[in-house]
DNA sequence: CTCTCTTTGACCATTTTTGACTATTATATA
DNA sequence: TATATAATAGTCAAAAATGGTCAAAGAGAG
């Protein structure tokens, strides 16, 4: 059995036992397990992935730090269903009938709303429809995320 | 765990709690937080940037000082000075400063923060710097635009 | 034996912190 | 008044303190 990411992640889940986000130096941790880093990234990367309900934000330098926050079950179905939905490339009409749909379901407001249709908007920018629609993908998931980080932060 | 920088960072937003101006003294300061007298001069460039709404005026020699102003503007200048401030072209340390500053003065949501944070980030995209820079600007634009038009309606 | 998941290590990137050297200004002194 | 001195602040590059990436080696399961 592959024990040292195991117990890495079930190290980190205890941590995380009654708060929904914690943060880590990613160093210490190390050390603490004897390995090396970048198999905390590891870890981070197979174990507390977004589709598994987990967001992880970090920063380099002088105290930097990892954190990992949890999302509610729901939340994370829903969020992994959005982001499928919108997969590789998704044109403006159903990219804005997915905002329309968090607004209706109260997980963002009407300026977010707003703001995240006018990101997605994607006109005034020179790109041939079939880029435009990849580009649009990419800044609506990356929002998908945030809006539910912001869910759990709250 | 927060870094000193951070800290520094706080001590001065909190003498400006009520005034849009203050006076210290860099060596004073450096002495109380118990660091090196240039370390106030990095939290004054990262932290109190034009971008982020501060002008830094000081003085050197006997009596010197240095000086943090906030800027104050009304909405719609505001939006024209950001506007022509993003320009064609911007890159991701302004574009989040600026929104940043859009946060600092309540004109968005730590929340709408984060979603333009997201969507102006074009990681993730194979968009080469410069045409990456020119749609962050674009999408920034937008989004100005209709932070600034949700205000009005609220 | 092969395939997949794990683990490591060398190299990279970012942010903070410090220190040596420089520049400026008020004030005391000749 | 001219000059020296002390008191400030600024600059910039190096060092320190983190974390990230990626490819290759290792280990287990079938």
């Amino acid at each position: 059995m592959a024990a040292l990411s195991d117990n890495i992640e079930r190290f980190i889940k205890q941590l995380m036992d009654e708060d929904t986000k914690i943060e880590l130096r990613r160093n210490e941790l190390a050390q603490h397990f004897g390995c090396a880093p970048s198999q905390i990234n590891y870890v981070l990367a197979t174990r507390f992935s977004v589709d598994r309900g987990y967001i992880v934000e970090s920063r380099r330098g002088g105290s930097g730090y990892v954190k990992v926050i949890r999302i509610t079950q729901s939340d994370s179905d829903l969020l992994s269903v959005l982001i499928s939905r919108v997969g590789d490339e998704i044109d403006k009409d159903s990219a804005n009938a997915i905002i329309h749909r968090l607004y209706e379901l109260s997980l963002i407001t009407l300026n977010e709303a707003r703001i995240l249709a006018s990101a997605v908007r994607c006109d005034n920018v020179a790109l041939s429809g079939r880029a435009c629609d990849m580009l649009r993908a990419q800044i609506l998931k990356n929002a998908l995320v945030q809006v539910f980080k912001n869910l759990r932060e709250d």
